[in-house]
DNA sequence: CGTAGGTTTGAATTGGGTCAATACAGGTGG
DNA sequence: CCACCTGTATTGACCCAATTCAAACCTACG
């Protein structure tokens, strides 16, 4: 369970023609456009690290190193426990996602980062990364662009935990997964749920039992089908009506299928 | 109430010497340490703005022009509309905050910022902004600093809305008040909520009953003095110990001097 | 195959929301 | 100057969505 250490290859350990075998950094570049010689100067920057194990922590809380991560393959989860040993999920980051970035400030991760499933990541020291920056404007707007995004995110969350609904924080939930999902290639409307239901209710702000009873009855009500983490959306127009809708929410809420009843 | 407009000097209309008087942004690249022709370099691209009068709209979601602002002095209030018309405050941002990085990604503002009071501030576009950022690697990384502590700011809240009840949400507000007005200059125990309980209640996730009730809870306990928006801190301690603590919670809760009764 | 951690479901309780009435402050115009 | 009005704040009474408490029930893995 303890924190991982980097591996960084020497040049001459790793063939150059292959660069970083499915990096996640690599990937994460894409968008930004560069070019070949760019993107060679680059990948000599990346540490490159073991897999993460299902309950590793990447890092804790406190922790003093500051580099960030691309998610390489896996699923992670983001939690801050504050003095009273509360604990905020605040994120589960997957495949082709940036983390790190709130110890920029400090130089200290704030939050803690485990491994839901094995996961692979590639690492880079935000000194370097900074660097690479200088020379690299396309890379330099992308990782504003990244940053920007998580600000964005982060106050779409605020707004679901201050002002929605318990069916409205699960639906909105489960959408965003499956939104998630299909931009990386995957099915949005029949996947494993990664995490546990502690998890979910952390991140929603709610209690587990809220968190099953809100899946039971959206099975009951034919929107998911759900047999513990593997979960099929039936319906995403559905689930997307229980979002703000007082209507919907109420005739969600009871026990009663729209029709019968 | 229209969004104003930016008015932008050209070097003639603006004496050199002069710089921006009391720019925003000036003190905001204070820790940055940049040398005097940086600072030049860096004052030639401000876009200098005419004061918001209260209530004004600096802009509104979904507007496209992206500049990011500093606020010179004043008092705002940043909040979202989701499609259904509800409103989530996500912050009040005060004399020497940087604002708008949320629209760096898709190049739109995603929320909404009105004036609390008569304030000034100064902007510059973010294509100009990252361009200085190339030949100005201070304040790339000051930048970075501050989006990365905007993160960590964002999991707070996250926090505070996820896992807090509404005593320990409104403790941690008046709190985080009182260290930005004290790390201003200002008095950290008496000072003037510039927003409404309707703010309040949006930015934390309660209602203004909520919170109009736990305020007056907090003045019968003597934990502060409070004149509708004129506060008087009177025991930061005391407000620290209501946040976790769940036997200073109940007997802060009920209507009960700590001694007495 | 046993057990610890995770999940579901029911019943009782409650913190905060909702509804309603009143009070109050700051304009505004006569 | 006062009378009026509008938006904001406070307080009380009641209610309900979500929590808490409790009891099975899985199911994964050592």
């Amino acid at each position: 369970m303890g924190t991982v250490s980097a591996i960084r290859f020497s040049a001459s350990e790793r063939p150059a023609e292959l660069g970083c075998p499915n990096c996640g950094f690599t990937a994460w570049c894409l968008p930004a456009g560069l070019t070949s010689h760019e993107s060679k100067q680059f990948n000599d920057r990346v540490e490159h690290r073991r897999p993460l194990k299902r309950g590793e922590h990447l890092h804790n809380a406190g922790s003093a190193q500051t580099s960030l991560y691309v998610i390489n393959s896996g699923f992670l989860k983001t939690s801050l426990v504050d003095g009273d040993g509360r604990e905020q999920v605040t994120g589960f980051p997957m495949t082709g996602d940036l983390i790190g970035m709130e110890a920029i400030d400090s130089g200290k991760y704030l939050c803690t980062r485990i491994a839901l499933e094995d996961s692979r990541l590639c690492g880079m020291r935000f000194a370097d990364f900074e660097d690479l920056g200088h020379t690299i404007p396309a890379l330099q707007h992308h990782f504003h662009r990244v940053m920007g995004a998580e600000i964005a995110r982060d106050h779409g969350i605020m707004l679901l935990l201050g002002a929605m609904r318990a069916e409205e924080r699960v639906a909105t939930f489960l959408l965003s997964l499956s939104r998630r999902f299909s931009a990386r290639g995957y099915s949005g409307t029949h996947f494993r749920l990664p995490m546990t239901r502690q998890d979910i209710g952390s991140y929603l702000g709610l209690q587990i039992e809220t968190v099953s009873r809100v899946l039971s009855r959206f099975s009951y009500n034919e929107l998911i089908a759900i047999d513990v983490k593997d979960i099929e959306i039936k319906s995403l127009s559905r689930l997307q009506q229980i979002i703000g809708d007082p209507e919907t929410r109420r005739s969600a809420t009871r026990r009663t299928r729209s029709e019968t009843d």
